[in-house]
DNA sequence: ATCCTATGATCAGCTTTTCTTACCATTAGG
DNA sequence: CCTAATGGTAAGAAAAGCTGATCATAGGAT
């Protein structure tokens, strides 16, 4: 029973109103003079009530008076969602929510930002870091749209585009016996201290699992990992983003003898699509990482 | 360059959202499901962005999410000002400014308004009252829509339409020599005091016109005059309606030698049309008045 | 597995709406 | 009286919107 007012005659009112006449208001609106008295009439029938005098002359009746302000108010409001969505597209506002993997979070992700940010000054992003566990569960909650990790279950609801190849070494203080080598086999290490972290699963499958067995030490902490190795408490095998090069004591030789390679990539939604803002930082991260050491071609 | 959102469509949008799929919607719209599917669509590309999933089930996108909440505000208001104007036209809300000559206001109109308000119990009335001439002023400045007046002045920038004859009397206190007579001609008055008020102008133009001449006094406000009156001070001439019955040893004597009468009526804008509130009081009062003694046939 | 039924998507064709072109009526000014 | 504005009107074209039939897909029941 409630007239469905459509955005267009109102808009065609205030032109006339405002430019003080249809013909005038025709031309603001490319439209002919005609469609615009059209558009009025249609209205008026619509509201049952004439709102601009008959006799020649562009004059609101007092029911147009009264129409005329809340016309403007709906417009506004109309106007104002719609440049909201258009800048949402546009990529000129909005938010990322995504995470990453610690490694990556602290060592390629602070460049990546301030790229980021400075190809889309408008948009905002919040970086949560974790385990890779912890990123697959924000990507698969939905808390996060996309994540920057290594992927060690697939599962369908999520998507997994690899990105880059990260080799595993061995990590120790540059007084340990094995520090000047150029690169190892796993044998080297039996015998040794091992500390295990929350990276050394991607030793599992390999000839070096038996490994993880003798180690003594299962630190998931990074500064406290990282405290014991300058210690000299013991070793352990790191990827080579996650071995902090800051340190200068400590040293990173490769593990050649089961070469052992994770594999980090993006992680999003599998069928589900990502807001504007999201779709951006995806393409920048693909962009971003392909160029890369590294890198997966 | 921003797109134009129209109303429909959006609704669409919040059907299947709460419907939980697009037959339900479709249903609930009072549509089909292609139409809606449409709708959804051709409101997707002018986004240039997806609402909804892709995969079969009608899951929001994130930007669907995004602009659910915004859909509904807007549509909240296009049908809060669409009930708003629905309610003037049906004079369920709304307002009427009047003004009429104080006889008609203190002797009409509580009766009237108190029948209008029985009619119209959403409606609100703001009453003003003055001289004819005030009257005539404030409908011809659209400071009130309607007034309730005698007209003396033609005007085309007002219509007036007579609805009641108000014949004039002479109107002394009860002990004086002319007040048992059932009627007088003017030559009766000669001699007289007589107190000219503002309603004597009616007797210009006609053979009594020179009994005002005489007059001793011109007193414009009703209660001074009535007061002279009481007071035994002189006669005066008056519209039977403006005769104040409710003082006891007031007489009315209606003058009859020359016949003297105004006509009461509405006045309106001429052209101009009126708020459908105005219109409701417009009509209510034509009918009242017609239905009166004395109305003009 | 297979059928069954639900979902949405798609497309041709129709109806409605909306616009344009061309013309008319009225009015104000030169 | 003529001209140049105004807005209104009518017929046809274009666009939008809707329907009905049909299709592809997925989930549930048998």
């Amino acid at each position: 029973m409630l007239p469905e007012l459509k955005i267009q005659p109102l808009r065609c009112v205030l032109a006339i109103v405002d430019e003080g006449g249809f013909h005038a208001a025709a031309r603001q609106l490319h439209r002919t003079q005609p469609a615009v008295s059209m558009a009025v009439r249609e209205l008026e029938q619509r509201l049952g009530e004439p709102l601009f005098e008959k006799g020649g002359k562009a004059a609101l009746t007092p029911f147009g008076r009264y129409c005329l302000p809340r016309f403007r108010e709906l417009i506004t409001q109309h106007d104002r969602l719609s440049r909201e969505l258009w800048a949402q597209v546009q990529k000129q506002a909005g938010h990322v929510d995504m995470a990453a993997v610690p490694s990556v979070a602290s060592r390629l992700m602070p460049r990546l930002l301030s790229d980021f940010i400075l190809r889309y000054p408008d948009l905002r992003v919040s970086l949560h870091d974790g385990s890779a566990d912890f990123v697959r569960r924000l990507v698969a909650g939905g808390e996060v749209e996309l994540g920057i990790t290594s992927l060690w279950r697939e599962d369908d609801e999520l998507s997994f585009m690899p990105l880059m190849r990260d080799d595993v070494g061995v990590v120790c203080r540059d007084d340990h016996p094995l520090a000047e080598r150029a690169e190892l086999g796993w044998e080297a290490l039996q015998g040794q201290v091992l500390i295990r972290n929350g990276t050394s699963r991607l030793l599992e499958g390999t000839e070096a699992e038996p490994l993880l067995a003798e180690s003594a030490f299962d630190i998931s902490n990074m500064i406290s990992l990282t405290a014991m190795l300058v210690a000299g408490i013991g070793i352990t095998t790191l990827p080579r983003l996650a071995f902090p090069q800051e340190y200068e004591r400590l040293r990173f030789i490769p593990l050649v003898d089961p070469m052992v390679e994770r594999e980090l990539g993006l992680l999003r939604p599998g069928k589900r699509s990502l807001s504007p803002a999201a779709q951006a930082m995806e393409a920048f991260v693909i962009e971003s990482l392909r160029a890369q050491a590294f890198a997966i071609p």
